[in-house]
DNA sequence: CGAATTGTTGATACGTCTCAAAAATAGTGG
DNA sequence: CCACTATTTTTGAGACGTATCAACAATTCG
């Protein structure tokens, strides 16, 4: 087990409250002031229904997108960190038909529809190339949920999850997740007890550590390898 | 079972090669030539690794989008009718990060780059939405796939089909699906023999006919009842 | 501090996968 | 056109993984 005194120590961390832009969609819509919102835990940033057209930049903290449907089924269809954009597969929509809901306290740069129209062609291309980018990471956890096994999901989460966050600047060894098993669970496809017991067997192979939410990859050589499938599963998805 | 002399007939359905545009992207890319291409059933539109840059609409036929890892697991992403695009995913990439393959013959028109970008904002506008709505489904399927049993899965694809279909001007009742058993369990993250049982069920059920690759919707009502889900399931993907 | 939420582990049930074998169908070349 | 082969579809029996249910511990929150 690792020092516990790093919980929630991230959202603190200097680099997610920098105020340099994160991506370059920023940096093309410098000029166009967007309104900041800042978010307490388990508050909307939007919410199926609503009014659609401004797309939200992550600045800090992280947030998760959910779909929900008639009859009560819900998914969560991603976690966002600083520099993801939200609200963007509504474009072209009246309403949201998803929500956004904060996991931590954070803040998002919302850009309007006329903002990011007079922004010039530019921000379009940029845009369109972020919602190819959402629909080939889309593609990659389909393809994943439905060829791999409990243990192995949760691997790609936690191995995602700390790539995401190295990119960011952080170390990418220690991660703090700040959702609950239900909601890893959900997103991947998984009962919550599934999770927890993956986790607890990652840990016992000495290949993470767990306490609560907070996460050590301590070999994610280890993890990776056990990413490539066994010769007997390589024709389950074929 | 119902007459099997329609057998392959809806692919030489007139609707199938009619000239007119099939959706308002063509409409507004009146004046741009597309390079159209016949394709033979099991020939490749693009794939994975090939230059990118043009989006190819379908005007005829049915195509399968494929992605690949390098430890040879494989999963369809969709399958394109009239009027869908492909390869749009690959905006701002390189190169092609999935396939496109002919489940029968049919013929695509493909824009170029160049073309895209000359045909104004309003082009840029409608590629940007239809991005977004492959987003839309995409969640939407993640969401079906992650809390939906087998059976309610095979239910489900057959509507969405039947609905499409319909929407192209066909009876949306008789369908021929152009793929494989194996390659709806794919795309449903369900195995080939899976599929068989639940559609078998299905027929036992009187809510469909099968033969072979010709689906008879009987009871599109009582299909769409079995999507709802029970109460118990309420609380599944909650 | 109590109350609600979240996390953990165990025992069991159930759905889907896996393996196998055969039938049906499609494709190929003489 | 037929014979021949390869592919696809179908059904069965059993194994396996994950869901489900339950109980309790740990944590968070008001």
């Amino acid at each position: 087990m690792f020092d516990s005194s790093t919980t929630c120590e991230e959202l603190s961390h200097p680099l997610w409250n920098r105020e340099t832009t994160p991506g370059s969609l920023a940096d093309l819509l410098q000029g166009f002031e967007p309104r900041r919102r800042l978010l307490k835990p388990k508050s909307h940033v939007f919410r199926a229904g609503q009014a659609a057209g401004s797309v939200f930049l992550v600045n800090s903290g992280i947030f998760k997108t959910c779909l929900a449907t008639s009859d009560g089924r819900e998914r969560i269809t991603g976690f966002r960190l600083r520099g993801d954009l939200m609200g963007m597969e509504s474009l072209g929509q009246e309403v949201h038909s998803s929500d956004a809901v904060a996991l931590a306290t954070g803040e998002v740069w919302e850009y309007t529809r006329q903002q990011l129209s007079a922004a010039g062609p530019q921000v379009q291309q940029r845009l369109a190339n972020e919602l190819a980018s959402e629909i080939r990471r889309d593609w990659r956890w389909m393809l994943d949920i439905g060829s791999l096994c409990a243990e192995k999901r949760v691997v790609a989460f936690l191995l995602d999850l700390g790539a995401r966050l190295q990119a960011m600047g952080f170390s990418g060894r220690h991660l703090s997740l700040h959702m609950t098993r239900s909601e890893i669970g959900n997103f991947l496809a998984l009962q919550l007890e599934t999770v927890v017991r993956a986790m607890s067997r990652l840990q016992l192979l000495g290949l993470i550590a767990v306490d609560g939410r907070e996460i050590e990859l301590r070999d994610t050589v280890g993890l990776s390898r056990m990413l490539s499938v066994s010769p007997s599963e390589r024709l389950r998805a074929a």
